[in-house]
DNA sequence: TATTGTTATACTCTATAACTATA
DNA sequence: TATAGTTATAGAGTATAACAATA
């Protein structure tokens, strides 16, 4: 077992443990993205969970809420509200299914889609931004590793 | 540009553009170790943003709160009842620093140090069970990975 | 019985502004 | 004037339990 060199991340204030759990810098660099990913779309009323929301709406046409939320890990209570914020908004168009009655069929309207793809391109940049000191198998093994530790999910 | 190929995860669900956003992994991958996390200090009475500051108290003793908080990202006004917290559990001692009379120097009692160990044997229990598809080499280079992110942080 | 969507609720985390006391 | 700690507050995210309608 290799003793790694103490990293001194500001003022010479050592991080302890800290510095060695996979668990804490996945919080810390989760974090970073995320308050970038707010500056990104900055203006388009979107939020990190109504875009994965658009995302998977508009990859699955007619899918209903509580499928769109196992697949995002949100709970069904939770999705309730967000729906109705995207549907409020004219961005997700809500229907009866006509294969089961207690289900709503979800489909992006034209403006859901328009808005998801000004996300995607803002989202694009942030996301160059965010790896730019990692070249391009880097980033696709980072994608990789965390595949595999999101399969460790359990309920 | 190479197009990989679409994963698919519950049920033939498609994550669209999701797929590819290192930013969406990174949400999913720290939420799973998030919630493994919880189970493995349950009982404990220790959270997250606790175990982080004993861990920083304890490798840096006298440090205030205020540099506390800044090493791990946290908000002063947030701080006040986090180390109340610990206070009162008796973990984490709090005396007005000699140097300057309008900061705490902050230590570990022998009962936080206590609790920090017993953490840290559970938490690396819960590092090993999480990222035990990765090798040596994947784990460090993970971290490496992701420390690289944490420095695209800005205010 | 099980599932879809719903309501109500509660707790954590995070963020901001304004205050006090010291520097 | 700047900083350390504090208070109050508000918003977002997340979690659970219980209900009606439908399967």
């Amino acid at each position: 077992m290799a003793t790694l060199p103490q990293e001194i991340p500001e003022d010479g204030v050592e991080l302890g443990v800290l510095a060695d759990l996979a668990g804490y810098h996945l919080r810390r660099a989760s974090g970073a993205f995320a308050a970038d990913f707010v500056r990104a779309l900055d203006g388009t009323g979107m939020r990190q969970v109504l875009f994965a929301i658009l995302s998977v709406v508009a990859a699955n046409p007619d899918m209903n809420q509580g499928a769109v939320g196992r697949a995002l890990g949100i709970q069904r209570a939770n999705m309730v509200s967000l729906i109705n914020e995207l549907v409020d908004a004219a961005l997700v168009e809500r229907r009866v299914s006509p294969d089961d009655r207690r289900a709503f069929a979800l489909r992006l309207s034209v403006a859901g889609q328009a808005k998801l793809d000004d996300c995607i391109a803002r989202i694009h940049e942030h996301e160059e931004a965010m790896l730019s000191d990692l070249a391009a198998p880097d980033r696709a093994q980072l994608i990789a590793l965390l595949s595999r530790i999101e399969a460790k999910e359990r309920s």
